[in-house]
DNA sequence: GTTTAGCACTCAGAAAGTTCGAGTGCTAAA
DNA sequence: TTTAGCACTCGAACTTTCTGAGTGCTAAAC
């Protein structure tokens, strides 16, 4: 059953006021803020519809109104307004996103950012759907060692540099150069097994172990590379009064500071959306009092990556949002040569209505 | 003046009994602690002597005792006997150096180490004296694109994807190559003038400005590799009761996440030594209320590292001392070829006595 | 049917009061 | 110098009281 008007509009104000102020709103309080013209006892009525309707709770008798999840599931979906950036702030993101640096580095700035302008702990996944090698380089340094240089899909640079106990010659160091660049390159993880290697050392002419050195670097890069995880800004939950009690605090931050953790919550297949996955909407027990907001964008080379911040339910959805959006439209545009699918920095926020 | 065996015996099982209960220590507690042949009575005199010496406290009339930042200080420099790390942890230890990696996941793994041993958010600071490029290469990939890599002193290897809007040969690259490791090899931020750019420029004949990408690039890494400091573990304060007023736990937190204020740590010329530094010790005023404990490691090529730990003035010195010293003598092993002066994991505690 | 004034009622949180006991300092005797 | 003995202190924990924001209900007004 629809809403009327003005149910809406209560909800949305008792929304608003509590996620400014994180106390119960009551009746009169409702009145000021909405400004509609009527006295508070109306008011009330209308709250106790919304209650029995499962919008809104009351933490005790004679409290205020909270909202419930569905209620900010409502509110997220079609109360919400939908929040314009200031110029100051795109153009906060537009100067974080332009100072370059390797894709890692990026990447954590971009996570300071995001923790920066929202004041809640960030996180960034990546995931590749296959990573490869596309060039292999060897630099030569002195007979016992050299630098191993690889160029992955999504143009990540990777290198090592290795020092072995015995000498070899720099003819070798290149032999395994040419040989490397044209059988290792474009190959996957799994493809790299022990007989590639065996055959690559008869090949090479190599009795020293360095091929499996320089695929055992290969392999381990390519594992590594295909994907990831971080939080940052964790330290921001404290200023939150919902996280009072350091227990629980405690219990979050730990469970963000899980890579796999933050890894499982990339499985929503949105692309160019914001998707908003609210207290028990979310899969992880330690996430049921939190919300999630996540935007996905392109990072080119069939890499995908995902930016979100973690927050009480008591979240500025709106702002959050925006913000967010407007950061992975940026990321889409540097990383993926191209817009996202809805623009860039479009808000189009898909929610999880599978609760709901 | 020097105190009595007894008196010793007494601050000692005060000190440690704090450590371990975070609460003010009673006299029956000592009695039963230390097994002094005498009464509750006679240690109560004893208590009251050594706080009029200023080597302990009470909370409140009629409360047990607490150490002083000078108790701590004595306890430390004389009474704390030394800890034997456990095989297993021994083992733990030399595992987590063998893995191997990059200089910086290297460092990123033995902060994470340090936290989990000792379960204080851990720091590791490296600075070096004079950071200099020992070799370039450049990697020529297509007409638009080619990767920088530079290996720096400490046989650390920094790289770049450079990806110009113009095309250039790939014989551009190779004598920009050349001149590059004649002209800029050993040679310290500062200078790299713009002097030298433009005569590189000239002598290459380049016309599109990649001399001062790559300069730049050099710069650039040579400037923030020449030290950096990183924290790790910091949600585990949440755990102590000391910190269960979130605010002050943020607070710490906060000051610890700034790397500036951690390289003002390292100022303190010890080596192969272990550092400790209690409450009102630190000059920074975030740190009053806390304890640094920092061992330092020779880290090659003039590196010199610092790996610590923070935590309350109630820490458990002597296993944490014990553990870090343990981890930067392997450190010292690891990286800058040889021994730390003191040996390998020997453990010898120098305080700042200033203000003891 | 909807709205509103009016009022009794509820209940968390603050404030004030009470109890408890660990631990003290002091005294006087050993 | 040590110790038994004892009065005293004071925070922590628990109880009680107070307060007021906010409710739900009723009955009259629109």
């Amino acid at each position: 059953m629809a809403l009327s008007e003005r149910r809406k509009k209560i909800l949305r104000a008792v929304v608003e006021e509590y996620i400014d102020s994180a106390e119960p709103v009551g009746s009169n309080t409702v009145l000021s803020k909405t400004g509609l013209g009527c006295s508070s006892a109306t008011i009330r009525n209308e709250l106790v519809a919304l209650d029995k309707e499962g919008y809104l709770e009351q933490p005790h008798t004679s409290a205020g109104r909270v909202p419930t999840a569905k209620g900010y599931r409502l509110y997220v979906n079609e109360l919400m307004r939908e929040r314009e950036l200031t110029h100051d702030e795109t153009e906060a993101i537009n100067r974080g996103l332009d100072m370059g640096g390797g894709n890692e580095k990026l990447m954590d700035a971009v996570g300071h950012m995001a923790t920066e302008l929202t004041s809640y702990p960030a996180l960034t996944i990546s995931a590749a759907a296959a990573v490869t090698v596309k060039r292999v380089e060897l630099i030569y340094l002195d007979s016992n060692s050299f630098i191993i240089v690889l160029l992955l899909t999504g143009d990540t640079v990777k290198n090592k540099l290795v020092h072995l106990p015995f000498s070899f010659s720099e003819l070798l160091i290149t032999r395994l150069s040419a040989v490397f660049n044209s059988s290792f390159t474009g190959v996957t993880e799994d493809r790299i097994t022990p007989e590639l290697i065996a055959s690559t050392e008869r090949a090479v002419g190599d009795t020293m172990g360095l091929t499996s050195v320089i695929a055992g670097f290969l392999i381990e890069t390519l594992s590594t590379s295909k994907g990831g995880a971080s939080v940052s800004g964790e330290a921001n939950l404290l200023k939150l009064p919902e996280f009072r009690d350091p227990e629980k605090a405690h219990k979050l931050i730990n469970y963000l500071s899980n890579s796999e953790n933050l890894a499982s919550l990339s499985t929503s297949p949105d692309f160019g959306d914001v998707k908003v996955l609210i207290g028990p909407e979310n899969a992880a027990l330690e996430l049921k009092d939190s919300s999630v907001v996540l935007a996905s964008y392109n990072a080119g080379d069939n890499m995908r990556g995902i930016i979100g911040v973690v927050g009480p339910t008591r979240m500025d959805y709106s702002a959050v949002a925006a913000k967010l959006a407007y950061i992975a439209g940026g990321l889409s545009k540097l990383l993926g040569g191209g817009a996202a699918t809805n623009g860039y920095g479009k808000l189009m926020i898909k929610g999880d209505d599978s609760n709901a």
